[in-house]
DNA sequence: CCATATGTTGTCATG
DNA sequence: GCATGACAACATATG
């Protein structure tokens, strides 16, 4: 019997400390231990990753590594540039594997990815291990006790935890390492393809990730942002397993803090440091142990003489969220990042709703622009330039930064969802996915629905105020001076609403507040607000109430085939007019044609043409001015319409989930 | 089945 | 400055 050779898959586990699958792997006693990353052309070009986790990644890697070579200087992280589908065959072969070992992930292209991978492993006769350490529970487990349902509430993960019993302790960090065997490859690199590449824009340079399967040394090394062809990062923020550590060290060092710490009373306005943790990134990319943080929390709490903080407040609360999210995530796989066919989301007809591939049934990440106007509101958000100052200073240091307090987080959706714009949350969504430092699919996901009002949470008539809400926490308004510096020199008194300020003290402050166009204002000026957010808080509440009375779910058959357009009125808020759209918000049709004749007005039924003259009515009344121009805008976008269409369709071909429709 | 309380994180006017 | 209720109203948990 052959001494075992083990490879150990590194993923979403940088870490050495509480890693159940390295354990795993190093209690199989290898003769040879290879601790290996493969370079996933998935995360190069298919899923949204910007510049600053690119750092952070490369920050967590190079740390790994130098720990590994610090418990046998044979050892480091060896990242072997190719997709793991096509890599692993010839992997085996070539260093006469006997043990695969990885740490268990149930995000649907992960699970997906690990499948495939199992099945490779099976054919050539290498034994898998898996083990579960990135969540507190194992999320299938969570949702098996939860009768085989999404885990929805905090409640429901509580219960179903009860019931799979405790949370494993940590395990500590090996003591020494195996070394590795011989690294010769002796195969051909199968290159990736590149298009489409959703990343292109996170690139200044030559793109140079499959330049060499060892890359450019030939030495499997941790690859540089520069070789990688990389813009530079912008963030302060850094990766890795020692920052982790440390930072976690010096939470749990202030007791008060860690026993006391509720998150609902953290202020969003600070920075420098912020009021929360910012662990989450370190949990993101496994650089932390979320056991391990829940034991080093508990056990400060347990030892807490004064009134400690208890779930969902509390920090070990905190973790118990993302444990639900995961176990959603777990049990609806790729539909639970979408509207469309998602049992647990509601249907609201929001505006610039997501493409979906007719084939797969699953989003291409492309999206209808169903109104110019909400286009417009749409990259005034993403670019920080909306008018109101809390909103665009968030949204400037989630660009810069990667992080913002997560109640920073819920005002920047509302706004965009039910409290402002009525854009579809899977838009707001992507632009979280690329730019955060922790985006985490499940929680990203979970978050966005929760504040959209379409799953975890309904009371969609709590609606956040881009003035009222940060005056709470920052009355002069630091944060927005921080991060919005062309408002520095305001009164307190218009920090939050500059528009109000006369304009000769504008003038006295240096900065005017001007109609602005795109998303780039004239130096000495700031736009004025985009929308009236009184008015259209009344446009979005009625959409929604009126969205929940028609009370449909993302996998109703209206809502698929289409035939929902009969249930609202044609004036509702949303891309709701006429009778005959596509299938679902969504779905483009397959030729061109079809896609658009649906823009061009249906001669009206006798039924329809009563609603219309209701409807004119109405307009002439107090129809707000966002509805108004509704139509006009509508057809003004048939072109971009069309070659968005074209751009879906090329992305549909390298879907990789096609098989996971109906 | 019902009724009732509760839900990590709203706003505004009022006293 | 701070507590209170109205606002208009949803879903889930619990008895």
């Amino acid at each position: 019997m052959p001494k075992p050779r083990v490879i150990y898959w590194f993923r979403t586990d940088l870490r050495l400390h509480d890693s159940p699958a390295l354990k795993a792997a190093l209690d199989l006693k290898p003769e040879f231990l290879y601790p290996i990353w493969t370079w996933d052309p998935h995360y190069v070009y298919r899923a949204r990753v910007g510049v600053n986790r690119w750092q952070y990644l490369l920050d967590c890697q190079t740390d790994l590594s130098s720990s590994l070579s610090k418990l046998n200087p044979k050892s480091k992280l060896f990242v072997i540039r190719e997709a793991p589908q096509t890599l692993f065959p010839k992997l085996f072969q070539a260093w006469k594997i006997t043990h695969l070992v990885f740490e268990k992930d149930t995000d649907a292209y992960g699970r997906e990815r690990d499948e495939s991978v199992m099945k490779l492993a099976k054919d050539a006769g290498v034994q898998v291990v898996v083990k579960v350490g990135r969540t507190l529970y194992d999320p299938d487990e969570l949702v098996k006790q939860n009768k085989g349902k999404p885990t929805m509430s905090i409640s429901q993960v509580q219960a179903a935890g009860k019931k799979i019993g405790g949370i494993p302790r940590p395990i500590a960090a090996p003591k020494k390492l195996p070394d590795p065997g011989p690294v010769e490859l002796g195969f051909e690199q199968e290159m990736p393809k590149k298009e489409p590449d959703v990343n292109a824009v996170q690139r200044a340079g030559e793109e140079g990730s499959y330049v060499a399967l060892a890359g450019p040394k030939g030495d499997f090394s941790v690859p540089t942002m520069e070789e990688l062809g990389l813009k530079e990062a912008t963030t302060k923020h850094r990766g890795g397993e020692t920052l982790a550590l440390k930072a976690l060290g010096e939470i749990i060092a202030n007791e008060e803090y860690t026993a006391t710490f509720e998150k609902p009373k953290t202020a969003p306005t600070a920075f420098e440091p912020q009021a929360t943790t910012l662990l989450s990134p370190h949990l993101h990319f496994g650089s932390l142990s979320v056991r391990e943080f829940y034991w080093r929390v508990q056990d400060v709490v347990d030892s807490y003489k004064g009134q400690a903080s208890q779930p969902p407040t509390s920090l070990t609360g905190q973790l118990l969220f993302r444990d639900m999210y995961f176990g959603a995530q777990a049990s609806l796989g790729y539909t639970f990042g979408q509207t469309f066919n998602n049992p647990t989301c509601r249907f609201i007809p929001w505006h610039l709703p997501s493409s979906i591939s007719p084939t797969s049934g699953l989003a291409t990440g492309s999206y209808l622009i169903d109104n110019a106007a909400s286009e417009q509101h749409f990259q005034k958000w993403k670019h920080g330039m909306t008018g109101f100052p809390w909103i665009d200073a968030l949204m400037r240091q989630l660009a810069s930064e990667g992080w913002i307090h997560h109640l920073g987080r819920h005002a920047v959706a509302c706004f965009l969802t039910r409290g402002g714009c009525y854009i579809d949350w899977e838009r707001g969504a992507q632009v979280f996915e690329e730019w955060l430092l922790d985006h985490e699919a499940a929680c990203n996901i979970g978050n966005w629905q929760w504040l959209s009002c379409t799953a975890f949470f309904a009371q969609f008539y709590r609606c956040y105020s881009p003035v009222a809400f940060p005056q709470k926490w920052d009355k002069h308004g630091d944060f927005v001076r921080r991060y919005v510096p062309e408002l520095r020199g305001f009164d307190q008194k218009y920090i939050y609403e500059p528009w109000k300020a006369p304009v000769a003290d504008q003038k006295r402050w240096g900065c005017r507040i001007v109609h602005v166009d795109g998303v780039e204002a004239e130096d000495g000026t700031y736009p004025k607000p985009m929308l009236d957010f009184n008015k259209r808080r009344e446009v979005c509440l009625q959409g929604m109430k009126n969205a929940y009375h028609v009370g449909l779910y993302g996998n109703d058959p209206k809502v698929l085939d289409g035939s929902w357009r009969m249930l609202f009125d044609d004036g509702a808020e949303g891309p709701t007019e006429g009778s005959k759209g596509p299938p679902g918000a969504m779905v483009e049709h397959e030729d061109a044609d079809g896609a658009e004749e649906r823009h061009v007005p249906e001669p009206l039924s006798p039924k329809k043409a009563k609603k219309e003259s209701a409807k004119s009515e109405k307009k002439a009344g107090t129809m707000p001015a966002a509805v108004k121009h509704k139509r006009e805008a509508g057809q003004g976008t048939l072109d971009g319409l069309v070659t968005r269409k074209k751009k879906a369709k090329k992305e549909d071909e390298v879907a990789p989930n096609e098989t996971h429709f109906g």
